[in-house]
DNA sequence: CTTGATATTTAGAACCATTCCAATTGGCTG
DNA sequence: CAGCCAATTGGAATGGTTCTAAATATCAAG
């Protein structure tokens, strides 16, 4: 009975904004597929320039307004860095973010279940933690 | 050899700030002891109201001054949190940071050195890391 | 396919925390 | 007490982000 789906609604992105009660855009599909091709943590701003040439007349209003709707959606996550500049990370799974300080660059360290269970042991009770966001920063090594 | 140290220099907090060549001054001496007399985290501009009663010229860059001065002497550790404004905290133990979203209230939790082991252990080979931060985002029921 | 109701986008102004600037003041050394 | 450099000051400037009001796009219903 639920009413046909309108024919742009179809992707996991579209789904995802309807069951917000939030409509897909043009310009949020673009978005997040840029966040997908290139995970480097970018900042709204470097979203603003990877999503123009798709979208010529795109505003740095509308990329801020479609990354926080992204946000809310659970679909990206919004890292933050002393002070810096938000980057947004499409990584979903539980995971630190590791600060290059000399390249300025971020990576994504995966956090293990039983590391993120020895974490939350620390809080007293009393204190009920709906998020846990760690960062470390330092040199990293080049992969090789 | 050294040259007797002038009369103003003497508490820790002079030593200190001596040790990377800078001076003891009123100003600086008032925000460490503001700091050290609320621990709850201020912003600059909350260190600024609190310190003004001691010495009513004092400015906001000053006060922004003299919390960098203090931060690079590591006698007071900056927190950031979701862009908010920077926050300080002259706990210089090993601890996280659980920012309570009800009352925006900031809490500090230990870290013993186990689970800080823990947390390290994360980081692939080729990572090094200066710093870890680690915040907690919740509510913390109320004390008692 | 049109219409109306509601979301979304847009450009630009406004905002806020912080940093920068150039000038003054202060403290220590000689 | 002279000179030098550090520190402070008020105000302007900056950078990232949010707000605003108007224009536009989308959806559901008819």
């Amino acid at each position: 009975m639920a009413s046909r789906p309108s024919t742009t609604l179809s992707g996991p992105l579209a789904r995802r904004l309807a069951d917000s009660g939030l409509r897909a855009t043009p310009q949020r599909e673009v978005v997040y597929d840029v966040l997908l091709k290139k995970r480097d943590h970018p900042t709204a701003e470097e979203v603003f320039a990877r999503v123009k040439p798709a979208l010529a007349g795109i505003s740095l209003a509308t990329v801020y307004n479609c990354l926080e709707t992204l946000v809310q959606c659970d679909l990206v996550r919004a890292v933050n860095f002393e002070r810096g500049p938000t980057r947004y990370c499409p990584n979903l799974r539980p995971h630190a973010h590791f600060h290059d300080d000399a390249t300025g660059a971020t990576h994504d360290i995966d956090l293990p279940p039983a590391v993120l269970t020895k974490i939350k042991s620390v809080l007293p009770a009393g204190y009920e933690a709906n998020a846990v966001e760690i960062t470390f920063r330092g040199k990293a090594k080049s992969a090789r």
